[in-house]
DNA sequence: GACCTATCAGACGTCTTGTCTTACCATCCC
DNA sequence: GGGATGGTAAGACAAGACGTCTGATAGGTC
């Protein structure tokens, strides 16, 4: 994967982790999250993964305090997103319906997983095809 | 990526790419599809990338004549399935169904994918609820 | 045997990733 | 003021992945 498109990685994603399950934190109080009172450096380990994931725009840093306090700046479904579309683009033309079909036909999806699914769809067929009004949830017939 | 979970790299995934979309083929020929004719040492390039591809189960190699002729032995939709798997495992607690949220909430889709896509759930849908006997036509093991 | 072409085995340079070291700076307390 | 403490900043480092390339060897043909 090049950079241009970027992606965390596995440490990185810990400490994003960490970020989105427990919310803003100075490194300290991450690298006890993820490391667990850890070993004898995990401090610059963890500072050093937060600077990169900050250069990679997926952090922020609040700077006023001394003691500078991170947060998350993407959210997981950002990150979902990004790597979909890595693999879209990869494999399939950038097409996300080939990804599509291989879940649905997939074997990891439940009857109401698909239930669920169905409802989705088409609450935003209805939605965009007919009105962006939110509140058209009334219940599809079938 | 860990290698436990065996993925391709960009150079191989364009070698696996030529023998999807041309067939089996030996060293040389390959050279030339991906490299054009290239440079000084595309075939030493190629001759590694295709061994690696064999050590990950991604290619076969028909050993019997002299020049021996390689052959894809993982398809496209294995690929995009493991590539959606490792995304669900890192992100997503190893559930397909945030993927799915995901791309049918995206902006990645058509209202004619969106169509093709309630059918292919339709059709699924009824399928398995109904009786599993349809499934006798579909690949064993998927 | 000479020549050509193929395979085999491994080295190499570069980049990424996780870890660690060192230097420097602010603050608090005496 | 001066030192201890706890933070940031900058970068070195080892291991491994990736793409590339080199050299040795085998097998066929003339």
């Amino acid at each position: 994967m090049k950079r241009n498109e970027v992606d965390v990685t596995e440490a990185e994603l810990a400490l994003l982790s960490a970020l989105w399950d427990h919310g803003p934190a100075p490194i300290r109080r991450l690298a006890e999250r993820v490391y667990g009172e850890g070993g004898p450096s995990t401090y610059a380990t963890v500072q050093k993964l937060l600077e990169r994931l900050e250069q990679k725009g997926c952090v922020s840093r609040d700077r006023r305090e001394s003691v500078h306090v991170f947060a998350a700046a993407v959210d997981r479904g950002e990150l979902i997103g990004r790597r979909l579309r890595a693999v879209a683009d990869s494999l399939c033309g950038g097409s996300f319906t080939p990804l599509l079909t291989h879940l649905v036909e997939g074997e990891g999806l439940s009857p109401s997983d698909r239930d669920e699914l169905r409802t989705l769809i088409d609450r935003l067929g209805r939605g965009k095809a007919e009105t962006r009004a939110k509140d058209a949830r009334r219940k599809p017939g079938a």
